[in-house]
DNA sequence: GTCTATAAAGCGATAGAC
DNA sequence: GTCTATCGCTTTATAGAC
């Protein structure tokens, strides 16, 4: 792994642990055992290196979800869709981590999620439609408020995938998913 | 107004929209209209201020909860639980909107807030038992993962009273809460 | 009770050597 | 590609005058 890789992987962990403004590029450096500068050589700012990591954590995102979450049906949509925190932070969980401590005052954080939400809030508001849901914009808007608290959860405290499992078929079967 | 009144009326609106790392005590005392010394002299410490903050803050909630809050049956307890983020921010809306943002990232915010829901994780996994639901604690789970991203919601983006109402209206109806 | 002045440490970022 | 050394600035906190 090239000392790049090793200042990624080290300004991941240290921005988990302290947030974006309260790690120093100084501790970032200690913790990858490189020099201060040679992060500034590789990213140029502290904002670049964050902005670099946003970007390849929703682009590996994207790329997930892509396959996981094409619109068949609408009951395999809604399905799906709770089932993406698991499933993403599974994949990525110190980036999930990083996002959800940082998301609350870092305006980049909170663009990149926006952007990357934007689609499925769209769907979620068809699925609701196509089952004949009567207020198909605030269902939608209810299950995603579900989900970003199961996502922010799911970052935030010990991963325990069968809990999650428990808590997403129950709401599975709240929605008429399963039988 | 004294001009510890001041101080803590301007902490909480640069803590809001900065956190506490970022916000300086410099940029407190220029939005108070005080010099810096006199924050320390008064709060001792930058911590000692945020505490403070939160102490008021929780005491408060506190306060409104005991009074909106009574465990009567174990559906107006729930339906007056979806209420809680409405009434708490409309109440005290700088505090919840910085409470929610510092969070993730502000360990003595986090503690303050277990603190507070606990008695309300509690009274929840009663009030589902008594309703006969299969697995209570779960069901507790479910709907606090949604409250909490709700007042999240609530503190974050403009507060619009009807729309919020309209979501937990439509969610208390799921819940057989309202007929 | 409130201020000015300042200390001591830490910050992001750059220059220049190897 | 990587390091050491350092700059200019900001940070929290204190001392001492009024």
């Amino acid at each position: 792994m090239s000392k790049k890789d090793d200042i990624l992987e080290a300004a991941l962990k240290i921005f988990t642990e302290l947030g974006t403004k309260a790690a120093s590029t100084k501790s970032i450096a200690q913790e990858a055992q490189v020099s201060e500068a040679l992060i500034f050589k590789y990213f140029k700012s502290k904002d670049n290196l964050i902005e670099e990591i946003l970007k390849s954590g929703y682009r590996e995102a994207t790329r997930l979800v892509s396959t996981h979450l094409e619109y068949k049906s609408p009951t395999d949509y809604i399905s799906n869709l709770l089932d993406l925190p698991k499933i993403l932070v599974l994949a990525n969980k110190y980036f999930w981590q990083m996002q959800y401590k940082i998301m609350p005052l870092n305006s980049m954080a909170v663009a990149h999620h926006q952007l990357f939400m934007k689609p499925c809030y769209d769907y979620l508001i068809k699925a609701f439609a196509d089952l004949g849901y009567r207020k198909p914009i605030l269902e939608a808007e209810i299950l995603l408020l579900f989900i970003e608290g199961l996502w922010k959860h799911i970052a935030a405290n010990e991963f325990d995938v069968e809990h999650i499992e428990a808590i997403t078929y129950l709401t599975k079967k709240k929605y008429g998913l399963i039988l």
